[in-house]
Formats: C-alpha cells, structure tokens, sequence
DNA sequence: CGGAACATGTAAATAGTTACATGATTAC
DNA sequence: GTAATCATGTAACTATTTACATGTTCCG
C-alpha cells in the first residue's frame, strides 16, 4: 500500500516516476519529449517506452508532483505540457539521498557465464563484435564529453552538470565493455588462459 | 506468441529460463539450490526470488529442457532435483549466440543525472559511501579471482571458465563504479570541476 | 502522395517483487 | 527451544513490453 493513497506527503514513488521527474528539471515537456529525452543520455541506463511515461505521468499529476497546462494538439486528445511542482522537487530531492537497491543486469555477461557450452568461434565471433561496436560507440562518447567540458559542463554549479556525470559513467562503462568483451574474444579463440589487461590504477582522490 | 505452445522446436524462452539452463550445465539441481546459485557469481548481473524460479522451472519441464527427479522431501511437498535434456542444451546453445539486446539499468547513475537538484554535501556523502563500499568488494573480488587463476578457471577449457569471466566483469565493474563515484563526491564537495582519473589505455590485443 | 515527426492514449501479455503458507531437520 | 537451513509452492501486486488505435502537420 502506501502509493498514492490521499496522503500526498507520505506518497512513494516508482523508479520511473523519480526519472521522469528529473527530466522536467531541465524543463517543462510533454510527454512525447520526455520519450526522446529518456533516449540521451539516460538511456544508457534507464529506459521506458511512451506506454509505460503516460500512465506515470497521470500517477504524478494525481500525486501533485507534477502540473499539466492543456492545449489543442495535433491528434484527438490535448496536448500537455508538464511542469515539476515544489511538492514534486521536493520527493525527487528525498530519493536522491536515498542509497540505491537495484541490481544491475547485464545479458552479455550472463551469456559469457554459460561460454563453455557455446560453439567457441561463434562465441568468440559475438564477443568480437560486440568489443568493436563498443570501441565505435565510445569514440563517439569521448567527443561528446569533450564537448561537454568545453561548454563548462565538468563544473558541479552548471545545471547540466548531471548529463555529463551520466555521460562519464557511459564511457566508462563502454571502455570496460570493449576491453573485457576483447578478452573474452581472444581466450575463445586462441583456447588457452590469456591474461586480462588491467590497466595501472591511476591516482587515488581521497575516498 | 510462439511460447510452449507444442512445438517444441519452436519454442522461445525467457532470459531468466536461460540463466536458470546455464546453471544447470554446472550440474542437477533443487530449485531452492538454483536460488542460491544464481547469487554467486551470476547474481551481480542477474537475480530472481525463488517465487519466481519455482514456476520458471514447471515451464522448462514441460517444454522438455529439463527434467525432474522427485524424491520425498523435507517439507509437505516431494523434493524435485533438475537437471538439463539434450534439447535444454540445444536451446541454451541457440540463444547463447544471439547478440543481447537489454539495455542495462542503473539506479545510482540515474540519481547522478540529478545531481544538480540535490544538496551537495548529502549527496556528496552519498557517492562516497559507494565508493567505499566498491571498494570493499573490489578487494574482495581481486582475492576471488587470484583463487580462481589458482585453479586453472583462467583457461576457457576449464569446465568454470564462465565463473571467471563473470567475476571479471564484476571486478571491472566495481572498479568503475569506485572511480566514478569518488570523482563524483569529490566533484559536489569541491564545488568545482575536477578532472576525471582516466587510466592509461592498456596495451591493445587486437580486437 | 507518402512517410516521418508530433502527440496521446489503452489492452494484453510477460517479468519481477512481496507477502502468504507449510513443514522437516539440524545446529546452537 | 528457537533460529537457520532445506524445500516447494501460490496470490497479489507492480513494472515493463508489445501491440492496437487515432489523427495532424510538415517535408520531399
């Protein structure tokens, strides 16, 4: 129980609901833009479809977490615009703190646990690929960030600074991808140990 | 549709199916044995209650991937010990070289996108308790693999190779998830931005 | 004129979590 | 004796995906 039930202060929310809630702090959105705006870059790590955002959002709106301005739009229904409440800042503002509970879930590394009964080339043809898409898609991160850096996103004051925290993270998380996804290529095809390349561990900062 | 509907060739499975097929080519199991197996190593990167592996298992049965051995058991209902069919094999082999396509989830970086809403010192002292915390395993993972190499489980002949490899990708990830979140903290402490400790590429092995 | 983008919903199914329910054996 | 471990299930709910449904405007 607890969700929603009249008592707007004691009213918790899903993931989904806090994600979309951090979006409309970059702004009003409806909610067919809060679809494309989960897509960058969150999307590397949370994702939902428009049929999952619409329901969300009426919950929301019923929890006075969000406001919706109504306009005539292109189709049959209204168009709305949402906006954040200062009910709906302060929520997201309590679960920022909250430490998260979620296990992550990764497909690749599930496979990866059952390789010894793979065809070893088909096995380590996948692994292959997958550490070249990797590399691909980390170049494009690592512009991206650069990028970002130069229009003064690294600093914690900017307000976008958030983007480039998650953009960090899904370069990281590429870099590790092509890196382990190589091993794993290379062990299956050549069929004897092969070390991993741990990279030198760089200066400590303190925590 | 497609799924357990007679023809058994046909016949789709869900990823929670496959992982519980991979755990069973480590040998016969109990369900309840399954739910402690899919903790270690598997279950940094995928989980699921007994609740749920219980009734996941009656479908494996009746789509001929597994089959079950009863015995009179503890409780008021018989013991049943799983384990892998040929045609189980068969179907865990087709899957295993179809490239993954779920996206991977994560709470903490989803909060970080946020980042900016929050109040800096709480959320400062958040990330660096992740930190520490990613530390800790990080140690203990490092311990787990030196075991591991010591066995010979580097080598992909070793009939738990797949064991080694999910471990390093836990370790990679926790190394990450180390380095990122004191960057993090260290970044909402200072209130100015802090260039992020990027490692030396390691040497390449050609993928 | 045809397709992509804009825009919002619902229905049905699968996936996953939490809670309920039962009972033996073993270790402290 | 009481708690943990072994062992299996169901019920109810929440989360997520896939498919159905509608209609405009803009670009080529």
């Amino acid at each position: 129980m607890g969700a929603r039930d009249g008592d707007d202060s004691a009213t918790a929310g899903s993931t989904l609901g806090y994600a979309l809630l951090s979006l409309l702090t970059r702004g009003p959105a409806t909610g067919y833009q809060l679809a494309s705006r989960v897509k960058a870059p969150i999307g590397h790590f949370w994702t939902a479809k428009h049929s999952q955002i619409y329901p969300e959002l009426a919950r929301l709106a019923a929890a006075g977490w969000v406001r919706a301005a109504e306009e005539a739009g292109p189709g049959p229904r209204a168009k709305k615009t949402y906006e954040l409440t200062p009910e709906g800042l302060a929520a997201l503002r309590a679960w920022l703190v909250v430490p998260p509970v979620a296990q992550p879930r990764s497909e690749i590394t599930l496979k990866a646990y059952a390789a010894n009964s793979g065809d070893p080339a088909a096995m380590a043809a996948l692994y292959g690929d997958l550490a070249a898409q990797a590399a691909r898609t980390l170049a494009e991160y690592e512009q991206d960030a650069a990028d970002m850096r130069a229009q003064g996103m690294d600093d914690p004051a900017h307000p976008r600074f958030g983007n480039y925290a998650v953009l960090l993270m899904g370069l990281e998380s590429q870099r590790v991808v092509h890196r382990w996804s190589a091993w794993l290529a290379a062990s299956l095809d050549g069929g004897a140990p092969v070390p991993y390349p741990h990279p030198p561990a760089p200066r400590d900062n303190g925590y």
